[in-house]
This record gives C-alpha cells, structure tokens and sequence, in this order.
DNA sequence: ATTGACAATGATAATGATTATCATTATTAT
DNA sequence: ATAATAATGATAATCATTATCATTGTCAAT
C-alpha cells in the first residue's frame, strides 16, 4: 500500500461533503480523487479509468463514475461535455470561473473569462425576470495552432 | 394520399440541398419536415416520431433520426441539448441568431439575443486568435413563471 | 475487539439515444 | 420501361452511463 498525502484541501472536503450526507472517504475514492487531482486539464471517465487502473486494478469503472458524481456534487469537479457524447471533469476549486473555447480540429479546450460578459448575461435575465443558477458558454472554433 | 402545399420556402430550400449532394425529396422526407415545420419550439426526435406516426404510421424513427441531420445540414433546423442525453431541435429559417435560457424546473426553453455579448465574444477570440465558427450559450436558472 | 447496521464496491446487466447494416422498395435520368 | 442508384424500414449494434445485487468494507456502540 502506498502512502498518500491526505492534508490537501480536495480530500478535507471530499471527507466534509460525504459525512455530510452520511457516507465515508473511502480508499477507492481517496484513489480515485488523487488521480483526479494529478491529470492535468479536461479528462473523461474513460481516461480517467486508465490512470486509476494503473494503481489500483480492481477499481471498477462504475465506482469511478460515481467518485466523479460525487466530486461534483462536493465542488471539487465540474462536467462539461464539448464534442458529442462524452463529459469531461475539470478541476474547480481554487480556479476562477471560465468558460471554453474549443477547437473542432485538434479537440483542445482552452479558457477564458470576460467579466463583462458576465454581467451582460445578469442583466439579460433580470430583464426576463430569470433567476440564473449557472450557464454555459462555449465558443467552438479554430484554435491558434490548428491554423 | 393527402395533398400537402409544398411551395414553402423550407421545402425548396431542402429539395435544392438534396439534389447538390445528389439525393432527393422523398415523401417520408416531406411528411418529416411537414411535421417538424408545424411543431412549437424545441422537440426531440422521439416526440417528433409520435407527430410523423399520425400521419404515416410506417415512417421508421431511423428515418427520422436521418432526416433531422439533413434538416440541420441544409440550415433548416439547428440541435441544442440542454437537459441531458437528449438532443432538441429548433427552426432556424427567418429566425435571428439568438441564445437560451433553459429552467430548470419546468425545462422550458425560452430565447434572448444581446448583441453586445456576440461582439465580446468576439473580441475574446481575437485575442486568443481563435476563430469561431459557432457558439453555444444557455444560461440555466429558473424562470419567471416557477418562482 | 466484536458486532450489527448499513454504506460501498465490483461485476455485470440494463438502459436509451443514436448509428450501422442490409435486404427490399422507390426514384430518377435515360 | 429500364438500369443505376438512392431511400426506406426493420432490426441489430454501439457506447456512455445507470441500475442491480451479492459480497465486502466501514463505523459507532457496546
């Protein structure tokens, strides 16, 4: 067994959100969240399956799929879904809010954030007396490279 | 065999699609965009099979699935997905760009354009020497009506 | 430390929207 | 009318995600 540093926020909070709702931080998910947290930018379940698989083999693919729901529901996660049919979680604590631009050529996602967009959209609602909980904006495109 | 008028623009602009890609209107193909022309708002396929089967109860959903991509190709028709897992479609003939609002409570789609937010999107591509092609922007919330 | 209640897991089946396949039928240009 | 080819309907396949369920792990209380 391996020895893991559990002092990082993700994991305090993973643990906070599950006793929260009567459930544990199990070591599936301790693994589950540390390979999470090593993979850099957007990652699908299915990839994500491969790197928990590298540490631990018998980590079935539906427990990721729950890790992951529950990674969301706790704040750490949050699921996009860019090209069709397949969510891909980012990291989101300690990161700002911002949206997407995704090239249809190389698939990569990048970020951006425009605060007065942002508020253009507040207003937008108040005019329509909606009550925005979330949104998404993705601009798909041509990146720089793919040109 | 019920007639059916088919001088609308739509059914031009479709019929014109086709033969450049060197395929045709067919029947089923006409009672589909008949039905979708005359349904409100964003429908799914599977409501749309339930419309096309009152009027020819033979027209398979596979052809349903298929003429809708034609649809979208031909700019008759755009795809959106708000909720998951199930894509809605929408006309877009005579209709300006627009976004949506989607609630989350009673799922209705409703529709804003700001033109101001088009122009910053664009501006923050410039920067990041992206080029768009399209966008995508829901704002999700809840709407006046379920307050 | 042991136990009992219950949560979590892994394996696998199920789901459900969308696509692919393919034999049959329809359509068009000639 | 006919040959070439497109379109259709029925059905199977795909594939990401969920549900199921028997087994195992976890924790709080004794």
């Amino acid at each position: 067994m391996t020895t893991m540093v559990l002092n990082n926020n993700e994991f305090e909070i993973l643990d906070d959100y599950l006793r929260s709702v009567g459930q544990f931080l199990t070591l599936p998910r301790k693994i589950i969240l540390d390979t999470f947290l090593k993979v850099d930018g957007h990652v699908s379940v299915k990839d994500l399956c491969k790197e928990v698989k590298k540490k631990d083999s018998q980590i079935s693919p539906a427990t990721v799929y729950r890790t992951m729901k529950l990674l969301v529901e706790s704040g750490i996660a949050s699921e996009n879904e860019f090209a069709d049919d397949r969510k891909l979680f980012e990291k989101t604590l300690g990161k700002e809010h911002h949206d997407h631009m995704f090239c249809t050529l190389c698939k990569k996602v990048s970020e951006f954030h425009n605060e007065s967009i942002e508020k253009l959209q507040e207003d937008v609602a108040q005019e329509h007396l909606f009550e925005i909980t979330h949104h998404r904006m993705t601009l798909f495109g041509v990146c720089d490279a793919c040109h």
